[in-house]
DNA sequence: CACCCACATTGATCTGCGTCAACGGTGGCG
DNA sequence: CGCCACCGTTGACGCAGATCAATGTGGGTG
């Protein structure tokens, strides 16, 4: 039974509070999750049966996964934000990517040998997960489950694109910020489930740095700063700087046909 | 017919030197390109029909596609080099990505309803195009297509990913280099089919960067530069620096495990 | 042939952000 | 209860790389 840990971890004064994983059903058939892989109509059924719910994810527990392992388990997030993060030589985290309700995890490793990279919670999360050698040999099979993963990866890819330009520390931050209340779904109240330092990480931003900026988007009104919490006031503000980041003028090369 | 075209290409001297587009037969039945769209195996011969040859693209030409178009074609690289790009508010314009033999373009915003970035050849390019209609419409019923399209996707991704980090500019530099290499198939001898400008709007580095940065190596004896030509010595100190672009060390979690 | 424009290269200067340092707050634990 | 580790925040300083500027050059064009 996994309510009873969830129903602990809704007390108030928990980090978990910060990002709380609604009540779940035990099985895919209550799931409320709507793009999971286990309820895509057309996905073989009898492949579906194998996607089974893991226990749920404490914050600060151990890795559910090191880079560099054999791939044998798909995750897909119930509830919660998990990210995925490689450590170099030095022992620095680089985190790769935040994942939300819905997502999939390692589907550019998938097909290969061994994980790229680490998973861990982030202040809590439930997921679910399937045998990625049976996944993998549905998928020449299964034009439904092909199609839904090829989206998940363009969707991916689209998101890895827009963080990927040179753009200044303020654009990044925004950019983050109006992803954020896009994800968590809880309109202009963001409730961070990561700290600073994992922002940071994320960005290609030094921890001093994303605090510097949130206090000076702080001080220009644009929101307010409580703890985790970060009340949007003027997101206007934000989606216009952050748009260089997504903007892509239609508009003729260099060389302009005058 | 095509080839008398690319014949005059071919001529000494012309910049489409530096990138040659092998000879290709004019139908997809003698295409030389492994795994382009229409040459896989379980994909319905029907739709593979609707694979047709473009006509060559010279250097300097106009776009094939312009960024916030409708989607009408989906494009696939028979030989040559093409690029995708934006251009800002500014007027500037931001290399997403450079595409080779046996790659498709538009993957990203495939689903979609238009175009996000704008294709133009780089240095001459042949190409084949389908229509992104039929395309989609095939997409949910056709596994080994849709299983392709996610195995191209994943290899997007994980480029895209591997040039997301915080690297110094000799590293994005290296990285590259080793890339083209690959990609390019001539060994060691790159004759590349980019501008120096080209290329730092790919990497997020001014040119001037670019121009220093390959000084900086020639002067240390890993390569040679002629020109576009760039003939490497020490791939393996190429090698060394841009390690950590691609790294991730098996490990722990800042919280490690002691 | 003269002109011109884009590219390539090198030097000088400027700046955003990383690094180092210091300090308060908070939760976990012996 | 006192210690400790980590987070968050703010200030001072330095550096990698952007920006500005100048020069050389090769190819396309009238």
């Amino acid at each position: 039974m996994a309510d009873p840990a969830i129903t602990l971890e809704l007390e108030p004064n928990m980090a978990f509070d910060l990002a709380p994983a609604p009540r779940l059903a035990p099985d895919c058939g209550h799931c409320p999750v709507p793009n999971c892989l286990g309820k895509q109509p057309d996905v073989s059924p009898r492949w579906q049966a194998t996607m089974r719910q893991m226990p749920p994810q404490l914050p600060g527990a151990a890795p559910l996964q090191h880079a560099g392992e054999a791939i044998t388990t798909v995750l897909s997030v119930r509830a919660g934000c998990v990210k995925t993060y490689t450590v170099d030589r030095d022992g620095n985290e680089h985190i790769r990517a935040f994942h939300f309700t819905g997502d999939l995890i390692g589907l550019d490793a998938l097909g290969g040998s061994t994980t790229v990279a680490a998973v861990a919670a982030v202040g809590g999360a439930q997921l679910c997960g399937t045998d990625a050698r049976l996944l993998q040999q549905q998928l020449p099979k299964d034009a439904a489950l092909a199609h839904h993963l090829f989206r998940q990866t363009q969707r991916e890819l689209r998101l890895a694109q827009s963080f990927s330009g040179d753009f200044t520390a303020d654009q990044r931050v925004a950019a983050f910020l109006l992803h954020l209340r896009e994800r968590l779904g809880q309109g202009d109240l963001l409730r961070l489930p990561m700290t600073r330092r994992e922002i940071g990480s994320y960005l290609r931003l030094a921890t001093e740095t994303v605090c510097r900026v949130l206090a000076r988007f702080e001080s220009r009104g644009w929101l307010r700063l409580r703890d985790k919490r970060i009340q949007l006031l003027q997101a206007a503000a934000l989606s216009e700087l952050a748009a260089a980041v997504e903007a892509p003028v239609s508009a003729n090369p260099l060389r302009a046909a005058a």
